[in-house]
DNA sequence: AATAATAACTGGTAATGACCACATGACAAC
DNA sequence: GTTGTCATGTGGTCATTACCAGTTATTATT
């Protein structure tokens, strides 16, 4: 990481700021709860004005590396609000995560037409067909999860078995192949009783307790792309998130 | 709603902008997914500079309100995402958003030394006594779920049962009273099987499946604040969450 | 009629300068 | 010693100006 800002780069200045100030955090130089140069000291150093100071300082506080108190200062976060606020993750992610190989054995991929409540949700015509995928989730080559999607694509897209263990996530297929970007989603959790098709498959007994994630997720112009239901063995798994406000 | 800026005021233009561009939003006179007026033309009608349109818009955006594409102007966002975008609520909100009425059997309040794991989580030494506080919550006189808050406090700070009749929350409590906001927080969700214990508590059979959630919340200096463990009843709660990224 | 260049939008980045609000420590007055 | 004042440094707000980078409709060209 060079410590200076090229100023004739196509990279903006405040994000080149902000990687540089990040990489002090990553490499410890800055330590939890420190405080770091003001903003006037930084815009001296790097030369850049102070707005482009308070943008890169803005940026890396959204994402949790630091913050700031009127008055007194900017701040280095604590190590454990360190991690990226990525909210939104894909299985994959979360799985990659917790140091877990992520796997997956695809059921079924075809087009379908859902249940018409999924429809309406996912803000689409009734007998409208999608893209229905059906998959086993492991972790560590266990199963975990089992996982129905629907996608909604555009006439000129689309996704088959290939891409899916080409790319390894269906979240990668979207962003890579389709240039669609998931960026908000709303989801539920709840407990359900494992039915005896779904206990075979978990291989688990039925009527095994299983932590039961819905999620709609929203692209980048806030449309409807995905509807997903997946199951996950109760004694396997355990939810992450990190809530803010 | 006042429909102008207005100059010699306290509250910031960025805000007092924010707030008419929300009205408008709010009382549907902007229709979902509609182009708004652009920057320069907002600057022009409220006579104020485009930083302070950016930093209006930039406001809204954040809260799920509007959306920007480069190139073709801004939005209003479809309705499901007008909701705020608060993502760390306490029991009692989440409930009440969903029309249900919150209440709480208080089982103790007292001081105690909690578990190793727990104080190291809270950034505490070994030894300390802290308050814990054990509730069991109910929806609509109903019982949901069962709670166990350990918080962190001042010792010229703290907190007894007539405090959280009073207020209603401990989330409560911790702003009003004691002017701690919690502002992040650590969650996990999975799936575990009642005590015996437990299930008394609940009105359930021992072994009848549970959420577990477990969170750890920090407050506006990011110094962890509280820890809670809720058991929540498996076939009557359903956890909502919404996702960013 | 189809295509390519272009002009006129849009939001994105950046510099400069000014003043306000809050926190803190030094210091004077009590 | 305690208290209050004030200077100074911090982040917060705002105006002005300029140019860059995508998007789209228009226009000229073929």
């Amino acid at each position: 990481m060079s410590r200076f800002i090229n100023h004739n780069n196509a990279i903006p200045k405040y994000f080149q700021l902000a990687s540089i100030l990040k990489s002090q955090i990553d490499e410890g130089e800055w330590k939890p709860r420190q405080l770091i140069p003001s903003e006037r000291q930084l815009e001296l150093q790097y030369k850049v004005s102070r707005p482009t100071v308070r943008q890169a300082i803005e940026y890396l506080e959204k994402q949790g590396y630091l913050y700031r108190e009127h008055g007194r200062g900017t701040f280095v976060s604590p190590q454990k609000l360190q991690k990226k606020m990525l909210e939104l993750t894909s299985f994959s992610e979360d799985l990659l995560r917790k140091g877990i190989q992520p796997n997956q054995i695809i059921r079924s991929i075809c087009h379908v037409v859902p249940p018409e409540k999924i429809l309406k949700r996912l803000e689409l015509p009734p007998e409208s067909r999608i893209l229905r995928i059906e998959r086993i989730r492991l972790g560590n080559d266990v199963s975990i999860g089992l996982q129905t999607s629907y996608v909604v694509l555009g006439d000129d897209q689309q996704i088959d078995e290939d891409d899916l263990t080409h790319y390894g996530s269906l979240y990668r297929v979207l962003e890579e192949k389709l240039n669609i970007i998931p960026t908000e989603a709303d989801e539920t959790l709840e407990v359900t009783l494992a039915t005896p098709e779904e206990a075979t498959l978990l291989q688990v007994k039925a009527g095994a307790p299983l932590l039961l994630n819905k999620r709609l997720t929203y692209d980048q112009n806030r449309k409807p792309v995905e509807f997903v239901k997946i199951l996950y063995r109760g004694d396997r798994y355990q939810y992450v998130i990190r809530l803010t406000r």
